[in-house]
DNA sequence: AATGAATGAGTTTTCATTCAT
DNA sequence: TATGAATGAAAACTCATTCAT
């Protein structure tokens, strides 16, 4: 899994710890052969990993395949054996980042909570997963900046009907029923409401910052905008 | 509507109606897309909306400088002379589309109105803003993608701080004043909200619609959306 | 006829019922096509079969390794276990379809023939034998345009002078002995004209069918030719 | 494996005169912008000659478009802005052999010779343009082998049904009529099998030089062949 | 005899940009 | 202001071949 670190908009210096260039001019030693061989998964797994990285920051037009085989540290054309092309290495890498928000997503244990905490539970993960993960949120915006193809033609799509809004349907109704939360809400798109949110935050805070002349990546920023949200949610589904 | 030319290498443009490539057409004549009548509009001026729809669609990467040339229909080196570059090109787009926004706003005429009118006249302006200009939402989140560079170093950044946060603030505490809105809403966080909902919708719309099975483009999924931002951006804010 | 798996990279096979790429899936389950039963046949066999098809229909340099271990299903790697090369297996599928017309040639029984019978035989052999191995003539065109140094380099060589020319030289003789051809007739250029009417047919069978805006494949179109080459080699062997 | 170098007839030099190659090594000397700028037409014109030579020494797949460019003296990148595509390249230069054997024809003044002669001179034409054009024969069997499709294409085919075979038509009856030739020859067939005398000695050259043991591109092979098409064509036709 | 993974050296193609007029 | 031609650098992708087991 991708440490921490990924920033997208985190800015683009060139890079941090990549190895040398393959160039004529990186000829003299042999470094690399560390990894045991047989690193079959190994390889796969590394090459998702950089592509993720490369990918969120760049997107798709702008990552380059020498890029993303050198920082997996492996030959440049085992992205072909393995993906195809560039565009099966990227339609992987969505899958994947899918996958882990859906595992995610099913560790919310709401069910034994009021519905008011499992809405603040449900806020506060949203947020939070999107503050964490700048590639998902680099990710999903640069997939839809391509029509979305990718994930059309990904059998992930068959579990893409996450449980997500599920979980939002039936902690609104709870909520109605017990008179907590005002009814007719449509959990569709409360869940676009909710996700907007946190999502338009981060995938524009330059201008936003730009617009507000404060760095809304500071700490204290981050806070203040995960309470408005959590503030500005309940406020609405009050009776 | 690829015109006479039998299927050559031309094909597979992303695109409706673009006229003839750049480079010599196979052989034949040189018969060039007469100008639509009445175009006095200088080959800037197209430049600039073929620059905008295809950068809107692409983003800055994916966008190709053939292409925007071929969609003016006027020769790709203007582009430099005009632009100096693709980036300048990009810059000037941008700079474009926030002089358009800021001219709606400032026709916002909201003094008159009760601030609830004024607060759903923010709202309908800001959805409807972004629904009626895709090109708007994607050539901002991409500049974002690149980090807001290109805003950065433009003088628009002077028009930029926008007076719309501002009357937002206003309609906040009039409606506070007035007792029918509840107060201590932070405008600039109430601003991104607002936003987020709109964009968040827009800029996801293909994975959103594959999540929820549904066109969210269609007329009635847009009606649908207006009016739920309304909905819960007015219930938020009662007292 | 792709099986089961979603459109990925590995389409656009420019064949039939190819197995399943060499690569790794996607990623399910390893399911091998079973080689259909009673495939007692080598692995080195089965190389040289699928060699022979690709190498004919697209030439040394546009047949592709991987296809050809595909086609046979098994690992690329034999190939060079087998064959050494690419060039190897080019070889040694000159070799085999060399060996197979020699074969065939050496069962025309001409001997108890008279001479316009026996002539008719050989006539009527070189056409069928090319219609019905095509790969024959497609090969030894394409080694052709590799200057013949496949045949050169190889021990075949030996078997090369075929038994055809002279069976040729003989029904010629006797045929002119007996009055019923004319004399003087060069075997060896004889030859060359005899196989020629049958080759070129089938080698420029595409734009010879372009030319006469006629399906040349056709049976009928095939019988016709037939008829035509016997027509014209007795006619312009009479006294 | 690949022997010394795959020469089709025209003989296995490495190369002549080609300009050195562009990689790092070559830097120094800018020679070239000898040729008068705005070359427009004269690049196009080179790259055409540059590429006949080589695809009909190598082959559609066999060529390289690096070393089209290097012999044609212009930048590669230009054979993409004047053709689209190593393909589209390809089909321009069949074309333009066809554009040429079509002129050939067109100049057989055969009106006023006698059936005899007039079919000795079809007969001749036609092995001395095979025989003075190798890179015609090589490139028409290469189209074959790719299915004919860039001539499928090309708007040339319209000029295809060439008047050649209506010569052959005219001739054929008008020598029937005049007693000379026997009656009921299939123009289509005998035109089919006129080249194909031809077309095979040269295509097949290698091979049937080892067959026989001797070099059939020597002057006095040559005309031997000649003399033997010339005289088992007028023996055939025969009354 | 057989395999999956890996690789180096090409090869075509793309693309922003500049030239010369 | 406008154009057609040309270019260098880099990009994605191909392909025969080898590695390690």
């Amino acid at each position: 899994m991708m440490p921490s670190s990924p920033p997208t908009w985190t800015d683009g210096l060139p890079d941090e710890n990549l190895p040398p260039p393959a160039g004529p001019a990186a000829k003299p030693v042999r470094r690399r052969r560390a990894r045991t061989v047989g690193d079959s998964e190994s390889s796969r797994t590394r090459l998702l990993a950089a592509a993720k990285e490369e990918f969120s920051r760049f997107g798709l037009m702008g990552a380059r395949v020498d890029l993303i085989a050198r920082r997996a540290d492996v030959n440049k054309q085992l992205i072909y054996y393995h993906f195809g092309d560039k565009d099966g290495l990227y339609a992987a890498v969505l899958e994947e980042i899918y996958r882990d928000i859906r595992l995610r997503e099913r560790e919310l244990d709401l069910g034994a909570l009021k519905p008011e905490e499992a809405m603040r539970r449900l806020v506060e993960f949203t947020f939070d997963y999107v503050a964490a993960n700048p590639a998902f949120v680099a990710l999903l915006t640069d997939e839809n900046v391509h029509g979305g193809v990718h994930l059309q033609n990904s059998q992930v799509l068959a579990d893409l009907r996450s449980p997500f809004v599920g979980m939002i349907a039936e902690t609104l109704a709870r909520g109605a029923e017990k008179g907590v939360f005002r009814p007719g809400v449509d959990p569709a798109q409360f869940y676009i409401s909710l996700a907007g949110m946190s999502f338009f935050y981060f995938t524009n805070i330059h201008t936003l910052s730009a617009l507000f002349a404060k760095d809304l990546r500071a700490p204290a920023a981050l806070k203040r905008r995960r309470t408005h949200i959590l503030d500005i949610i309940m406020a609405s589904l009050r009776p």
